[in-house]
DNA sequence: AATAATCGGGCAATCGATTGCATAATAAAA
DNA sequence: TTTTATTATGCAATCGATTGCCCGATTATT
């Protein structure tokens, strides 16, 4: 079983006697062919099951409508969410979408962009790795004229697009609805404070307690508390000290706060009413615990859409040298029963 | 600013008055140029930033390292999983992978399979959607030589390579265990018949009844309960009978097996005691629910790394007509809460 | 010293589609 | 009927990298 030869465009002229150029144009419904001779070649073209080949028809044209995505982690609710927008966008538009994850390494993301750079992709939608490292990788796409939109995560030096959540305001919220809960001792899980968001979110939590009068202990932020694990131990350290916390904030993620859920729960103390619980990413699961948990979302599948349709509105037509936006989308807290502990509220 | 052309292998043959072909050569590193020149040409090549067109490179090789994948849902965590194990092993090797999202849809499933034709890629990695239709898009892949992987939800009547879970095994294993607790009258929330993988599921409890001597009731098999809301709409129904079952299996997802929990615990109903409810797909938040959700896992993550290597061990190398290999993968029964009612298991 | 083998490198065709330019055929205008 | 527009089509270059083939120069073999 031999691998025939897809069908070209040449087969075609030759089966109808035309040349190749009128063949192509036919195809891409160019007024300069013959409605006839147009209908005669999507017939054939039809009938010798005729696919172009579109390496060959990007190289010509010289772009290529693709648009390559780079995340730390695809199977991320939130990541996979974003996927998922873009794709309902760029689907519509005819793009194609190159999907690659970074795993949170700074030379695996570095990688992928270059592979995404000999793609000639339009365009690269990235969130940076939690692994730091320097960005001419990304320099290097700006260098070559590639669009670059930053989302989430990202490196504020540099001049392009990016679209953001409004972090620290989100935060500040969040902080201040534990107070207005009457919580008084207010802890941080914070994530690594080399990341903006991280650092934002922390941001926000100190202007509410600045706001709120409320004194700024350290002994209640703990750093690095990223994970389901972390945010336990750290948990477990934030109860045994002489004046513990009465309300614990995982500005880092919902799993975070799952973790804190789960120490307060085996050490017996009541969630809302002795301990209050606020997460960030409204990951499915905070509906579903019990005590379910307050959260903050991020709109993710619109934030999605959001990134592609800035590169189509503003960018995909445009020439270089526009000036870069950035959107910042203000996340909503959802406020559930792990901080309800008022009925007025 | 004007986009300025990108460095070709021309530019770089001119700069060292050499020929074009030796600079491709040096790049390759083809054996047919001196170790001096080499050198010299990767030198210049990384001073004027040079990268590769993999446009021109792949037209002309008659390949691309690119794989297509088609799933219904990207942000669905089974999918999202497969993804991200694909994506494991297809970045080492080199290869891009281009998603596409069916949304379930025939009419875009089919639309994606040919912008993938058209791409040329290497491969394509598909799990068919929920909307049924014709599989000549599927039968075109396979007629332009382009090798084709089903996963998970397939269609049998097509000899392609497969890889799925052995559903109708797992599902009897669940019913067995459930039978095993002393539950007597077993309910079933199905999916949709006309999908395989539904289909299977059912024969697992079917002949799990059959092998426990139990009766097989129509009453108790629900159609169509396969999102959380149908779930528990089936679920109030079956508990309305004069005789309702004491135990539910959820065999389309966890989300059904949640909304079977939602109700049970609404109407006061103790889980695992008065009904032992099981699910399917092992999503994160089956742990996480109280009482935690027996359910079935998948290896979704290293099914996908599994689809993967089928790739690159047996089909990349091979010519066609390589007999086509069924991957049957085992999926785990994990015993929680919900269905734990003796001790002694 | 003469011949063969090896090495390094250049030329030009090729992958398949697109497109500017030229030209033939037809229609419209004078 | 002659001239001018218009339309349809063909020719050939092009996008950037790869590769078969050829050739000159160096080295190895007898």
């Amino acid at each position: 079983m031999k691998r025939q030869k897809r069908t070209t465009i040449y087969d075609i002229a030759q089966k109808l006697n035309i040349a190749a150029s009128s063949v192509s144009r036919a195809l891409s419904n160019s007024s300069k062919v013959n409605a006839a001779t147009r209908a005669l070649v999507l017939k054939t073209a039809a009938e010798m099951n005729y696919q172009q080949n579109a390496m060959a028809s990007n190289l010509r044209k010289g772009n290529n409508p693709t648009i390559g995505v780079v995340v730390p982690r695809i199977n991320q609710n939130f990541f996979s969410n974003i996927i998922a927008g873009l794709e309902e966008v760029t689907y519509k538009k005819g793009y194609n979408l190159i999907i690659c994850q970074s795993n949170e390494l700074h030379a695996r993301e570095v990688d992928c962009v270059n592979a995404l750079i000999n793609q000639h992709v339009s365009c690269i939608i990235i969130s940076i790795a939690a692994e730091t490292g320097s960005h001419q990788h990304l320099q290097q796409v700006l260098d070559r004229h590639i669009r670059l939109i930053q989302f989430d995560r990202v490196v504020n030096e540099l001049d392009t697009f990016k679209v953001i959540n409004d972090n620290e305001r989100a935060s500040f919220e969040a902080v201040m609805h534990l107070v207005a809960q009457g919580y008084q001792r207010i802890a941080l899980l914070e994530g690594p404070q080399d990341i903006d968001i991280f650092r934002q979110r922390k941001e926000g939590y100190l202007t509410a307690l600045r706001k709120s009068g409320f004194p700024i202990l350290e002994e209640l932020m703990c750093e690095n508390a990223w994970t389901k694990e972390l945010g336990a131990k750290a948990t477990a350290e934030l109860l045994n000290l002489p004046e513990p916390p009465d309300a614990i904030f995982a500005s880092t993620s919902d799993f975070s706060a799952l973790g804190v859920l789960e120490v307060a729960t085996d050490k017996g103390i009541a969630v809302p009413e002795s301990l209050g619980i606020c997460g960030y990413s409204n990951e499915p699961f905070t509906e579903i615990t019990s005590p379910s948990i307050t959260t903050i979302d991020q709109y993710s599948i619109s934030m999605g859409k959001t990134i592609a349709n800035l590169y189509f509105q503003e960018m995909e037509a445009f020439d270089f040298g526009v000036e870069p936006k950035i959107v910042s989308i203000k996340p909503r807290l959802i406020v559930r029963k792990s901080t309800t502990r008022l009925l007025n509220s």
